[in-house]
DNA sequence: CTAATGATGAACT
DNA sequence: GTTCATCATTAGG
């Protein structure tokens, strides 16, 4: 596949210019009931000095995978009942990572209306926790490399939209710094 | 062992 | 716009 992001454009970029680097990049899942894609419109960065970031305080079972190397996937449950998807960023034993927060769906929509149970293709990946199920991400792809087969991004090259920066969603510690990133106007992006 | 909490989404009014 | 379901992980005793 062309223009697959390789492992090094995780590891030069540090996480919050990575996360802009991010916005219009495609995911792509191959799954074994179709492949899925998506533009990615909006991300979240959250950094090793960051109240908010789950890697703040210390190494722990669940948050191990961000600190690996950069360019593996981040998955955990939240709420006791959504999953998120993270790619993680930063050196190895720093744990960073970027929240991608919402996809513009491109291919196997009819798979992902199947999954979802909506045929709303804004309803289908406007938030952390949908497109994970509508990209069919499990638990299992913790630490999941994202320059493999059948999960990675694409670089789409597009360079035709504006970036906005804000604060992030949802969180109650740090919530005033600006590392939430988004296209403007697009209307695939999570918050209303 | 026990209790508090959270990077949300869906279903309401 | 508001409410609530729901549980793994974590911190504290």
């Amino acid at each position: 596949m062309q223009n697959l992001l390789p492992k090094e454009f995780y590891e030069k970029h540090n996480t919050l210019s990575l996360a802009k680097q991010l916005l219009g990049c495609t995911l792509v899942h191959e799954s074994p009931q179709g492949r899925t894609s998506g533009i990615i419109v909006e991300t979240e960065a959250y950094l090793h000095n960051d109240p908010a970031c789950h890697a703040y305080r210390k190494k722990t079972t669940r948050n191990a995978a961000m600190f690996e190397n950069a360019g593996v996937a981040y998955v955990y449950l939240i709420y006791g009942l959504h999953h998120c998807f993270n790619i993680v960023s930063g050196a190895k034993n720093i744990g960073e990572a970027i929240l991608i927060r919402a996809l513009e769906p491109i291919e196997g929509i009819e798979l992902m209306q199947e999954r979802r149970n909506t045929k709303n293709l804004c309803n289908l990946c406007n938030g952390p926790a949908k497109l994970v199920q509508a990209m069919a991400i499990t638990p299992g792809f913790n630490f999941f490399p994202l320059d493999s087969d059948k999960f990675h991004c694409i670089n789409t090259q597009s360079t035709d939209f504006q970036i906005v920066t804000t604060t992030r969603i949802g969180i109650t510690q740090g919530a005033d710094l600006p590392y939430r990133f988004y296209i403007e106007g697009n209307k695939f992006v999570s918050r209303k």
